[in-house]
Formats: C-alpha cells, sequence, structure tokens
DNA sequence: ATTCAAAATTCTGTATACAATATATTTTAC
DNA sequence: GTAAAATATATTGTATACAGAATTTTGAAT
C-alpha cells in the first residue's frame, strides 16, 4: 500500500490497457512496488481512476513480460531479482547482443552510423555533469538503434524485454564508480567495429560489453546485500 | 467462420483462460485458422462455451506470444508467417540454440543424458513406420530435456515460443523428402558431443542443425508457393 | 450502373455485477 | 492458554451490460 500511481488520462486511441500496463511497468521498474509485494487489482484500479477490466489486461501481460508474478486465485505479486535470473538474463542477453551487433555490423545504414556516432558524443557530454537520467535515456536510445540496424524486429524485441526485466537494478549499477567511463569506452569500440562493417569485431565488442555489465551487476548487488547484513 | 472449436469443459483450477488460450493456439497451430483470417471474441466464446472475458484475455497473451496480430478497435487477426518471418525467427533460434546446447553441454546430467539417448532411439524407431504425430511430440520431448539441462528457464521460454511460432510449417517441412534421416544424423551429432561434454563441437552441431532445418523450411515454403501459383 | 453518403449493425473497449475461493478473525473446546 | 473449527471478509475469476467506433449495407443521386 506503498505508493501513489498517477490517474490516467485517456489519451484517446491508446487503449487503456497500454496506459495502464505502461503505468505499473514504470511503477515497477521506479522501485514504487517493491519485489514481493502484492498488487491488488481494485486497490490499482482505483488509484489509477479506471475499472478492474483494463488493469487485469494489463497484469496479464506484464506477467508475460517477467514483471510480476501470479498464483492463481491468490493474487499478483511483483517479481523479485535474484542472483540466478541476473545470470538467466546475461547468458541470454549476451547471445543475443552479439548477434545482434554482427547482423548491425552487415547491415547498418550510413545514416543509422551517424545517429549512433552523435549519441554516443551526447553521452560523453552526460558523464562530465553525471546526469544519470539522461544518460540511461540516450543509452537506451543507443542501443534502440543498433537492435534497428540488425533488421530482425523480433530481436530487438526480446533483447528489450530482457532488458527491462532487470531495468530496477541495471540503473543502479551504472553508477558503480567508474563504470560509466568503462562502458563509455565499450562502446565506442562497438561503433567503431560496426562502422568498419567488421562482424567479428563487432561480436567481440558486443560480447565483452554484456560480460562486465554483468560483473559490475553481481558486484554491485553483493555489496548492496553486504551494506543490508550490517 | 471455418472451424469448429471443442467446448471447453473446465479442468477445475486451471483458470478458464489458460484453457481457452491452448485451445486457440493449437488451433492455429493445427490450421483450423488459416493466417489473416479474423478472430471474433464472440463468436470464439460461443463456440467454446465460456464468456468474453477469458477469450479476451487469451487473445492478449497470444498476441504477446506472436501467434495473433490485434489492431486497436479493428479486431484480431491469425498472423500470417513470411520470409522474412522465418528468416528472423531462425537467425535468433540459431543463437540461443547454440547457447542451450553449450551450456548443457557443460551442465547436463548422467540421467539426462540417458534420457535424450533413449528418446533418439524412440525417434529412429518411428522414422521406419512413418508415424509424423509420434516423431513431433518425441523431437519436441528431445529438444525439452536440452534445454532444461541448459539449467536457464528463461532460455527454454523463449526458445520454446520461437518455435511455437513456427510450428504451423515446421511439421510439413519435416516431411520433406529425406529430411527426417538428416535430422536423426544431426541430432546423434548433437548428443555424442553433449555426452562427451564438448563445449564447441555441441555449439557447432546446433548450429548445423537450425540452418539444415531453415534450409530445408525455406525450401519447402517456396516449392509450395509454386504448387499454388499454377 | 456507379459512386457517395447516411443509417444500421457489429464488434471492440470498458465498467460493473455476481460467484467462488482463499485468507483472516473470532469463537469454542480441550 | 492454545489449537482447531466456523464464520466473516476480501479478492480473484467469470459473466454480462453498456458505450463508442468501425464496417457494412442501403438508398439516392449522378
Amino acid at each position: 500500500m506503498s505508493g501513489h500511481l498517477s490517474p490516467i488520462q485517456l489519451d484517446s486511441y491508446r487503449p487503456l490497457r497500454e496506459l495502464v500496463c505502461e503505468t505499473i511497468r514504470q511503477a515497477i521498474v521506479d522501485g514504487v512496488f517493491s519485489p514481493g509485494e502484492r498488487l491488488m487489482e481494485i486497490q490499482l484500479a482505483d488509484e489509477m481512476g479506471v475499472s478492474r477490466t483494463p488493469v487485469r489486461e494489463a497484469i496479464r501481460k506484464l506477467e508475460l513480460e517477467g514483471f510480476v508474478v501470479m498464483i492463481p486465485r491468490r493474487g499478483t505479486y511483483v517479481a523479485d531479482i535474484s542472483i540466478k535470473d541476473i545470470n538467466e538474463v546475461y547468458e541470454i542477453r549476451t547471445s543475443l547482443e552479439v548477434l545482434a551487433a554482427g547482423l548491425a555490423a552487415e547491415r547498418i545504414s550510413d545514416e543509422e552510423l551517424e545517429t549512433m556516432q552523435r549519441l554516443l558524443v551526447e553521452i560523453g557530454q552526460h558523464i562530465e555533469d553525471g546526469n544519470i537520467e539522461k544518460i540511461v535515456e540516450i543509452d537506451t536510445a543507443f542501443h534502440d538503434v543498433l537492435y534497428k540496424a540488425s533488421r530482425n524486429g523480433r530481436l530487438a524485441g526480446i533483447i528489450n524485454n530482457l532488458r527491462e526485466q532487470i531495468t530496477v537494478i541495471r540503473r543502479r549499477s551504472m553508477m558503480y564508480p567508474g563504470r560509466l567511463r568503462n562502458t563509455m569506452e565499450e562502446h565506442r569500440l562497438l561503433v567503431d567495429s560496426i562502422a568498419a562493417h567488421d562482424v567479428d569485431r563487432a561480436q567481440n565488442a558486443a560480447r565483452i560489453h554484456m560480460e562486465n555489465a554483468e560483473h559490475t551487476l553481481l558486484k554491485d548487488m553483493l555489496e548492496s546485500a553486504e551494506r543490508k547484513r550490517k
């Protein structure tokens, strides 16, 4: 019963269920709802000022996406993320990011390449003034261009879903000391090899980027668990 | 308005939406509903003897899984599969099957290994008497053991979803002349390398298996399109 | 005969009502 | 005082009702 959700205002012509779904997903990602917390349909519906129907449909979708767990006749709970989950997600993501990087190196257009390079510069600027929110935003855009350049719509969808599933902690690990500059360097290698249409190097850069990201994430999780204990 | 769906009998305590979802999915996979065909909630509900609510929830799930396409305020249509789709699915599947094979080679238990070998023998027997239905069934079980041995639950889920999305035509291409025996040989290589816990060989076997499967599938699709034209 | 417009119908989107089950609370028996 | 059973309450699962939008049909005009 902790969080307040902003009431939905019906943007005519996207279905309510979509708006509701995004609102709840964002609330989970932002930590408004804690892992393990129970989500009740009536309560959510009241807070957002809609009926139970679109809320139910939104919850079903979030279950498919892995953000909540439903137990029949018992209720819905916010999924909590374990080390095991991180491992699973990164095993798959590594494989798919490598694929995407290789495909992008083959298929990217000059225009997309320019966009990526521009976004990279922008991230660099925001690292200077430490604007995390902005960095996360541009980083997402950066990766979206890459996935799009792979010319495989499903691939982008699957990767994005996997990314979102761990966004809660991903954001935090970005602030891990020194991680931002490393990320920057890894991204530059990735862009360079894609620009050279060098499939092997692009795949390698993607793999290294993933391994480092996972490593930082796990380190951060362990340290924060440590802090909690004492 | 072609197909008849069997009425749902409420298996007490699995939610209706699950049963409805499986019924519709199976109907799509079995070709009861043709690609592009419109699915109407009331009609489906009546045929299965339930209300619209569980049907709606089932359709939302099928949309996430890629079996149907929803256009807001317009309706739901059975997704139709194009060459582009086949390409996309196999690009991703290859990557993930290679991952799964590698992980399985590292992590499989002796018991699981025995099961895989047993299933392989069973498939061989059914190739003799040409029982396609049975082969598809055992083949599915065979792969399920492999995914399980990868010790990555999400991976199994994603691959199975991708597999199902093209089951409609996958089944047909299995009957392509000579394909069954080739599949058998590829499976044997895969099992052997996993049994030897040889990661590289297992990954290679998986990659080759996928490439051949896709190749046959595309060949079959092209030939059947050819037949249709005249 | 064809085309455009308006009315009617059909279907989706959302809200609400009802039924069934799980959980919490209270009462009773030991 | 504790434990078990019965009752009460809350919440999910399903059905239905109503509103609004899209499509189809019908009719008239060119």
